[in-house]
DNA sequence: AAGTGGTCTAGACCACAGT
DNA sequence: CTGTGGTCTAGACCACTTG
């Protein structure tokens, strides 16, 4: 696997600051001396500072400098396509997945629709929850079209279905919606979630896109109340 | 006020793809046509086409070409940095705003922490509530230092706080960075709002980076759970 | 083999901040 | 004035898709 020069030093600049190397509200050195530094043109150099800025790891301002953010501070985003178990190795806890369904089944209406597919295709449906020390507070429903995750097991379900997708199969997953509502508990969500007195869920249904900008998999995901909590990290853009 | 070359190919490519001269599924010119249609560099149409894409207007496959997305479809992010006036203009119903109280007050040591001011520092202080199809849904708390924004009157509240500091003054936002969770109702949120049967609101804070990295803005808005609705769009990007 | 987007280069001019 | 980041150019090579 060959990496590109610019992610190459993207990867350099962004340790030396999770290092301390390069502490918050210091500059990074100019546009001009990290092209020398890394022998490289002053255009490719500003692709890995542009990655930097988006990621939030520095601020790039004009004529003065790029300046490094406060990383911990900010408290990095658990948004967009990070799996359950890194945001749960991240957070620490104890974590446990109950697969409590796995078929492949034929789709509704309603589904078909939301995976733009045709009728005939084939979903595989799983139904899990997340114990986080000890309770059962996430419930989710994925559902993966056949013609492109061909086999799922409970294996793969217990662990992270994303690592098999990238890393097995030769799916490259390219963007995700997320839309947040809070709703009705349901006789279902009592069954199997540890709710205590509350008569909502927060639910997020989750549609991830593929390079060709195909659906190809919509989850929901419904959260005990008092559990819940996302991030989200904004950046300005241009237009 | 002078236009970038690349901000104007964007702009004039994203009005041919609103107004489907360029339709969903179908392929835009190739890089190098574009660059000579617009008489300039390739890697300058390559900016307009990567500005696109990450707006999700197109998604480009290598070897391909940039397919255009159902706009329509995708039902666009009302996430980021969009304000109330915006959002409100966007689905289209009866909206307005009630300011409860603007002061300019000391701060004490907790808001001092999340805004990363000194001791003696002032900030404005507004609480405001919305109100949808004539019922109050949002309580919107917001911290501003006086630092950046020296002076503010009702009249400025009841419109929009954003576009008096983005065009009145000279100050550009940055990024912004949001946290989501659902809270237990105050008295406050009783008092305020036309609140049902619930016993939870949501609650957003949100902190605002201007371009030097500093935080200007603290905001609490506490929703109505069932008129709730958070729609995040994240995209994958190198690293 | 031809065409596409992805990367990289070396050089140029600009707008802005600090002196 | 100098140095910074922002834009733009013309040309090169690569990896990938398709015929």
């Amino acid at each position: 696997m060959k990496t590109n020069k610019f992610i190459t030093i993207y990867n350099d600049l962004k340790e030396k600051i999770q290092s301390n190397e390069y502490a918050p509200d210091h500059k990074l050195p100019s546009e001009n001396e990290l092209a020398d530094q890394y022998r490289t043109s002053r255009e490719t150099t500003r692709k890995a500072l542009n990655l930097l800025a988006q990621n939030g790891f520095i601020q790039k301002i004009k004529g003065k400098g790029s300046i490094v953010l406060d990383v911990n501070k900010m408290n990095f985003p658990v948004s967009g396509l990070v799996s359950f178990k890194e945001v749960a190795r991240k957070i620490g806890k104890e974590v446990s997945t109950h697969v409590h369904e796995l078929s492949l089944d034929e789709m509704d209406e309603e589904l078909q629709k939301k995976l733009n597919a045709k009728q005939g295709e084939k979903v595989w449906k799983v139904v899990r929850t997340r114990e986080i020390d000890g309770e059962s507070v996430i419930l989710d429903k994925d559902y993966f079209l056949q013609k492109t995750v061909p086999s799922l097991t409970k294996t793969i379900c217990e662990n992270s279905i994303y690592e098999y997708i990238e890393n097995e199969l030769n799916v490259t997953i390219s963007f995700a919606k997320k839309e947040i509502t809070v709703e009705e508990t349901t006789p279902e969500d009592i069954e199997l979630l540890d709710i205590k007195d509350h008569t909502h869920i927060v639910q997020v249904k989750n549609y991830v896109y593929l390079e060709d900008a195909n659906v190809f998999q919509y989850t929901e995901s419904r959260h005990r109340l008092d559990k819940f909590r996302f991030v989200d990290f904004a950046r300005r853009t241009h237009g």
